[in-house]
DNA sequence: CTGAAAGCGCTTACAG
DNA sequence: CTGAAAGCGCTTACAG
């Protein structure tokens, strides 16, 4: 049902090479006259190259695959989309495989293997201590990974999270809080241990070290952020400042100011990571510190085509943070 | 680099085509011990088949494309997540291709042709209207789409939005409230017209005709609900009840309610639709309609593959729509 | 300027 | 039970 090169060949009296030649492009193959007879034909049958077949002979699928946590989380789906859109600039189709801590990750690469994708991007940071996917990843193919790999080898870029950690606070302490809090994201994660390594520095070094009473860990959600604040507040009542490890767990920290009677920022303040498009419109607009996520999904799929084309490309690659005052933040309740 | 069947037939000496029937299980055609040797052989030399060669000569890709609008939109994201789930339970890898009203979205699918995908799931609602999607959609390979595509001819998979207007009026006028207004999506969409729809008649019926200068339309954005209540306010500061069309702009609308001073459900009460995750945690809890996107992307792509695999598949598919009564919304202030 | 050969890595009848 | 042939739709040296 598709028509083949042979197609357009009989159709325009020259042999299927030929046709194939004129089609890519390959220079003073034909005479003009030929050349439009060709496309003209081309184009009147509806020929679709097949890239299975091209892809066959070339040993390039000019495809990447990408293997994602779910792609409902908005950071995840933010780099995702951006990644797809750089690859797609370039030529290359990009096949997407999520996965999580139940089916194999391990399984998901291999399937992408099997299509011969010239490349990997990983964005499974929930997966970055999965000896697995580290296994699965490392040897067969170029790899870009937006967070850590298990047992490392694989290029990565990403953001600044110690400095993350430390613009927080820094922010907090400015303001004159110094009895600060923290809702952390799941302990073995790297980027928990950035932030946590940042802000703890940033506090030590202003001579207000950090509590203990005053961290919760939580999951990345809104329902994290929700039982982590009652969980703060009961633990220790007297913090007038809260970091959130991101955004999506300060919604549900909102909440909890709200049900426990604390105005933010009059009575709390809060500072939070990622500035998804919502932390503007939240109530009050979130004092946030901005990952660059549509930038790593850019900056991560160019690295990876250029590894691909066969340039060397950096193993660290960092990208700049930022924060974004708002009107969750303020100073500290008069005692 | 890869290893072929040559390979690990030279090593378990047999013919590769041999070989060829042992790895695709085909049953009784070697003996046990032989049949042994070339799975151990395929282990030990790390075999992975070539999709395009098998691809090429079977004359299906095992693969579906998906043509999706920024999924960056929660609403989209977690449909495609849920289709490429389903579609790899059954095998399927899913090739992705976000497009927008400037790129050319007829490319995008033309793109996927020379893929050879074995169907395409269309979530591309923004170019509803589109020609070029809808021309390039048509006729070349199964097609499920869970949107009007232009011109018709694809079978659509979604929610009822007419019955989403309904219950959302329903639920205001039974709390008592008769001065609604409401801030609806993009006026060209199908969504927002079935919705204005459903809408109109529940008020009709109950004697309370929608007054024109309580329809504010507004983009599907934090930003486009926040405008609208704005302008809502300013054209009618009499309504005490507001249905708007999704949970982002819900979030906007409520930040612009509280900047006029309106509490949330006292003051005014607000019903949105979608239920996307965050609906629970804002302040207030949102009453809203849950739209089951997940639910959409799995039976579409259930059906997409069923039609590739030949059967007949309906045209229309409705997936149940479902009030969630939370606290956005109560009866109207006294007089 | 154009054509014919060889081959990419497989699957699938068809023989034996 | 195993092998050899043919072919999927292309690209790319190599001839002429």
């Amino acid at each position: 049902m598709y028509v083949s090169l042979r197609d357009v060949a009989a159709r325009s009296g020259v042999s299927f090479q030929t046709a194939s030649k004129v089609l890519n492009g390959v220079p003073g193959v034909v005479a003009p006259e030929t050349r439009e007879r060709i496309l003209r034909a081309a184009a009147e049958l509806g020929y679709v190259p097949n890239a299975m077949a091209r892809g066959l002979v070339r040993r390039a699928s000019v495809t990447i695959g990408v293997v994602a946590d779910e792609i409902s989380d908005l950071a995840i789906s933010q780099f995702v989309l951006a990644a797809q859109r750089a690859a797609a600039v370039r030529g290359h189709a990009a096949l997407v495989s999520t996965v999580n801590a139940n089916n194999e990750a391990g399984l998901a690469v291999r399937k992408l293997l099997e299509y011969r994708v010239d490349g990997i991007l990983a964005a499974a940071p929930t997966l970055e201590n999965d000896a697995g996917l580290g296994a699965a990843l490392r040897g067969t193919v170029p790899v870009v990974s937006i967070h850590r790999v298990h047992d490392g080898g694989v290029p990565t870029v990403g953001s600044d999270h110690t400095l993350t950690g430390l613009l927080a606070a820094r922010h907090l302490l400015r303001l004159g809080h110094t009895r600060i809090g923290t809702i952390a994201g799941p302990a073995g994660r790297q980027v928990v241990k950035s932030r946590m390594r940042g802000f703890r520095a940033a506090l030590d070094e202003a001579g207000h070290p950090l509590d203990e009473r005053r961290v919760v860990e939580a999951g990345w959600s809104h329902d994290g952020g929700h039982t982590a604040v009652h969980q703060l507040l009961d633990s220790d009542p007297t913090v007038t400042a809260v970091f959130v490890h991101n955004d999506v767990m300060a919604v549900g920290a909102l909440k909890a100011l709200h049900e426990r009677g604390r105005k933010v920022p009059l009575d709390c303040s809060l500072v939070s990571c990622d500035d998804l498009s919502f932390a503007a419109y939240l109530v009050p607009p979130l004092t946030t510190i901005r990952i660059p996520f549509q930038e790593t999904g850019e900056r991560a799929a160019t690295l990876l085509l250029d590894r691909i084309g066969g340039q060397p490309i950096p193993a660290r690659n960092l990208l700049p943070v930022e924060l974004v005052v708002r009107e969750s933040t303020g100073p500290p309740p008069d005692q």
